[in-house]
DNA sequence: TGACAAAACTAATAAGATTAGTTAAAATAC
DNA sequence: GTATTTTAACTAATCTTATTAGTTTTGTCA
């Protein structure tokens, strides 16, 4: 859908066209030359918003992260123990749903650990602080509570990643998949 | 390291020789023209074996879906219950560690459902059946196998790519923490 | 040896990313 | 309100990669 009314754009509107567009067509959509088009301009012009493929490549992870950080920061609210560990564990898995293309183009960058840009630490640090909340909650401090993190994202990250990969094929219901899962892992971190 | 000897390729070399780029020098390292040099050919010639870019990913799949059920099948013989469980948990991860690039190259078709490969098809199966006889062997049948099953590769699944993707930046032990995961989702599940 | 098939090649096209240099139109200064 | 400056658009050109078509080379085997 080529822009009618002429105003000009800023990178906000750049990246969030973006996002539309993982979302809607999936992570293969992606090229400045489509994204040109989506937004009504010639390639070269996105040159004045992003750097370059790379440079909207790291925006997009940065919208990703504040995104999630804020569905988790919300999810936390006025609650704790199990119920707290079963809200914030679906949040993250809505948010993955809701934006399946943003969520699995942020994760190309394998071997790539060059510095972290900083805006990107600090949402991640946003996230680190829920997460460490979650586990003080059920009692897990200190070295314990980074291994029951890390269990906490390998849960989450890896079911919504499959679901959303179309990885689980069987008509089982997915929901009750996911509460099963997570009640046994909120069980199996206790009783330690 | 381009070929000396001017033998004659076939689809087995070249789909190695993808590999091989892909867990050295990452996803991003992947291209016809890269590989055609790594074999000292012209691109066009990769067309004689591969069906392009495509074909080569599907080939791709089927390799990871192999090497992976191969790894399952081993670890799973001669053990039991909780023992079982971790065993073929860690072949899961040992094997994404050696195949980070590999593994990680099989997640992008996100959206794509076509009609699977049938030889990717059959890996599968070969998957499913042994972890279907890891549940069983904690006494989940049925309903609660599939369920426990999809905890499972949740688990293996997230833990790795996100330990391959430098995800876990503390220092602390990621031995330790995946011992703990497992044993924690063994737990959880067993209670059911 | 000669015919066939397979696998290499060259040449050409198309799509995409990127850079350089230019123009037009807002925003700001005076 | 006009002049200046900045910003965002543009065109033109280059480079890389994937892909197709058509041709040549080379190994196999009857």
């Amino acid at each position: 859908m080529p822009r009618n009314t002429r105003t000009r754009l800023d990178k906000n509107t750049v990246v969030q066209a973006a996002v539309d567009l993982l979302n809607t067509e999936g992570v293969g959509a992606l090229s400045l030359s489509r994204l040109a088009d989506e937004l009504g301009i010639k390639t070269p012009s996105l040159y004045n918003h992003v750097n370059g493929l790379d440079g909207l490549q790291q925006e997009l992870e940065v919208m990703n992260a504040r995104l999630l950080a804020d569905r988790f920061s919300e999810a936390a609210i006025g609650k704790s123990g199990s119920e707290l560990f079963m809200d914030v564990a679906q949040a993250f898995r809505d948010y993955v749903k809701e934006n399946p293309g943003l969520y699995m183009s942020t994760l190309r960058s394998s071997s790539k650990q060059q510095a972290l840009d900083e805006k990107l630490q600090h949402e991640e640090e946003r996230m680190m602080k829920v997460g460490l909340a979650v586990m003080a909650s059920l009692g897990l401090q200190g070295e314990n509570a980074i291994h029951g993190l890390r269990a906490f994202r390998s849960m989450v990250h890896g079911f919504s990643t499959l679901e959303v990969a179309g990885g689980f094929g069987l008509p089982q219901d997915c929901d009750e998949s996911f509460r099963r899962l997570v009640s046994a892992l909120v069980a199996g971190l206790q009783k330690n």
